[in-house]
DNA sequence: CCAAGGCCTGAATG
DNA sequence: ACATTCAGGCCTT
């Protein structure tokens, strides 16, 4: 029994230092053995073993553990470039987190790198979000969405946003109004969630797709920034040509349908392992 | 529908 | 030093 269950351990083991440091959040740090960070109203440690807790008690499934991770590997695995990258970070997974932070994270993101994402993210919390203590530290809650629809623009600005400032009010806007509903994301297709977030300030095909991947549990959401268009190019160059410059949405939308077609529903879980392991490659800094 | 240009900011590059 | 480029894009023309 116990050599079963280390064994499966193994198997299934989830990659807590490689998961964090893969480009989906921005508001976490190390101390010691811990991994801790704000996710929302709530704010979690998790050790190596990728074990929680939570301030709130919360119940999350951070690292999508009900997943059947072994299943959508077998599904990615399509060629040599997706399997070497899953043997390289086999317990890299995608979280599943706060939505409104997720949201509010990625229209930052756009036209940005992770450094200053993590800057700007940090200066929001800390100027909007409640302070509270945890394990004898201290942390700032994402703020409710309902603080960030009240603030002025020049206070966000003050966060280092720049013009993603009023993006941000807009957002948190519509978010705090209900007049779209997180279930409702949740329960409709990725097509229908996508088009409704798009409406968002902020919000285009790159950033909507994270937050559908990275929050609404869209997995087959396939975020296409600059990278990961380096990454089709050289490795799928013929699988997916890319014929312009600059995406547009309608080649986007195409090139997205190619995409799941050819990785399946799980296609969000091969971009996050390609991500990752091109990233690497170029060795840029995470958090 | 496509292409081009502007945009806050700050670290990296020349 | 100081200017220019570039970075997980989006929006307007």
């Amino acid at each position: 029994m116990k050599k079963l269950l280390s064994k499966m351990q193994i198997k299934e083991s989830i990659d807590v230092e490689n998961s964090i440091n893969s480009g989906q959040v921005f508001l976490w740090k190390k101390n010691n053995e811990f991994w801790y960070g704000v996710n929302g109203q709530d704010v979690l440690q998790i050790d190596e073993n990728a074990k929680i807790k939570s301030l709130k008690n919360h119940k999350t499934d951070f690292f999508r553990s009900s997943d059947d991770f072994d299943g959508i590997i077998k599904s990615i695995s399509k060629d040599k470039v997706v399997k070497d990258a899953v043997k390289k970070y086999p317990g890299l997974r995608i979280i599943k987190q706060d939505p409104f932070q997720c949201l509010i994270s990625f229209i930052v993101s756009s036209n940005s790198n992770i450094q200053k994402i993590k800057t700007n993210l940090e200066n929001i919390s800390q100027k909007f979000g409640e302070r509270i203590e945890f394990k004898n530290q201290e942390f700032f809650l994402f703020p409710e969405s309902e603080t960030l629809s009240n603030a002025s623009i020049n206070e966000i600005k003050k966060c280092g946003v720049g013009y993603r400032a009023n993006f941000i009010k807009e957002a948190s806007k519509i978010f705090s109004s209900k007049e779209i509903a997180i279930e409702d994301l949740k329960n409709c297709t990725y097509e229908d969630a996508k088009k409704k977030i798009c409406k968002i300030p902020g919000i285009g095909n790159k950033v909507a797709d994270c937050i559908l991947l990275f929050s609404l549990d869209k997995l087959e959401s396939f975020p296409l920034d600059r990278w990961m268009i380096r990454i089709l190019e050289k490795y799928y160059s013929e699988r997916f040509q890319i014929e312009t410059k600059t995406i547009t949405d309608k080649q986007y939308e195409i090139l997205h349908q190619k995409i799941v077609e050819y990785f399946g529903p799980y296609a969000g879980y091969a971009q996050q392992f390609l991500f990752k392991m091109e990233r690497e490659n170029y060795q840029k800094r995470w958090l």
